[in-house]
DNA sequence: AATATTGTAGGAATTCTTCCTACAATATAA
DNA sequence: TTATATTGTAGGAAGAATTCCTACAATATT
């Protein structure tokens, strides 16, 4: 005897733990209307499942393997502009929510949030509204308020690529290691670097390696 | 009607993840041997939780909010040093696991490691052994082989001039500024630097400054 | 509509890095 | 107390990286 089932949400996660991929699975799957109906570990794998699985929502992490999770997101809001993409991320929201959001995602949930944060998070978005943190609202508010031009950090003035290039090089990456993880020619990477010098005024690549490995580290352990 | 159950190994999670918590709960408890006891946020309230339940094992975050974990790992190895305790970490192994060893840690495991290491882990414990990825066993059995007396750091092994140069890498000078500095040839330096990188088995100047600076800003008072 | 920023890259000149080799002065081990 | 290894000091040459220009389309911002 067959029960008429409503359809499940489809749900794809992006992360390259896979820990944190089977954790969310459970969780997601345990409620009656969502269900995980893939998984990726890394940008390329991720854009194809979308194209394939046709996932309502793509949950993703910041830092994949193969590029960024904003580009990914980008990329997505490109090809499948009905996917709805919730950032799930380690990282400081203040640093990343906004970019995130400039990128296409609706919502932002750190991983040291509380459990259920990632499926009230999943039922925001499908009643068409976003999901940030009040912490997240009240900055961008207050920008919005006080106008452009009152950075905290000189560092909050790179552009999206410039960061990540900053954050490779913070993590002792050469700029041909950084080329190949961001699937760019080596040369963009040297413009890159040039510009990221030029707004924090540093005299060469020596000086710029230097802050972005004082910066990570003052970024990462706690 | 009662049946004589073995007594279950307790174990304590120290993560400031409440999902990472959740979900290795379920994970953990899913095995008839095994028994989550507690869990953690921090490390105050961890030791009073190992000094009230006294779990047989504690898996134990690296980044926790109330101070690192390795600094954890050794408090709990001078109060209870019958405790094994084991790193589940999302940082780069390569960095942490030989600390994580030296302040008494039995095993690491990467957040990105398959689950069932988790487990596989906990039971090599159990039986005596320790636990640490094949890269990690691969890097100390390399520093063992190449680095005679084996110091509590191969920086120990550099000498005087060497060990000059390696500060001045981690305050950021470059290889020339360096030579001025020290009234040599930067031809010189450049000697310096590939008997630190043998020394330290670093591929290439970048690997080389990375690990200056990173050991410069820890010799730093905080 | 005009201007600035961002992502992407090629060319050329300049610098750096790396790998060799070398050699005297110590230090260390057999 | 001799061999042997390490340390301080460099030069040459080949190869790799950096820097400074220029360029251009796609967005963003004004």
């Amino acid at each position: 005897m067959l029960k008429i089932m409503p359809p499940k949400t489809k749900i794809l996660l992006v992360d390259d733990h896979p820990l944190v991929r089977e954790w969310l699975t459970n969780l997601i799957n345990e409620e009656p209307d969502f269900e995980v109906c893939g998984s990726a570990g890394n940008t390329r794998e991720a854009l194809g499942l979308i194209g394939t699985l046709l996932p309502r929502i793509v949950i993703v992490d910041i830092s994949l393997d193969g590029g960024s999770g904003l580009e990914l997101i980008k990329n997505v809001k490109v090809v499948h502009p009905k996917v709805d993409l919730i950032v799930l991320s380690m990282h400081d929201e203040m640093l990343y929510a906004e970019r995130a959001m400039r990128a296409g995602a609706v919502g932002y949930v750190m991983k040291r949030d509380a459990t259920d944060k990632v499926l009230a998070a999943i039922r925001a978005v499908l009643q068409g509204a976003t999901c940030f943190s009040n912490a997240v609202n009240a900055m961008l508010a207050q920008k919005l308020v006080q106008g452009p031009g009152d950075q905290p950090t000189a560092i909050a003035a790179l552009s999206d690529r410039e960061l990540e290039v900053f954050q490779l090089l913070g993590r002792g990456y050469s700029t041909r290691q950084i080329s190949e993880q961001m699937n760019v020619g080596f040369k963009t990477v040297h413009v890159y670097c040039a510009r990221i010098r030029e707004k924090l005024n540093l005299a060469n690549i020596n000086e710029l390696a230097f802050r972005a490995i004082r910066w990570h580290e003052s970024q990462q352990p706690r």
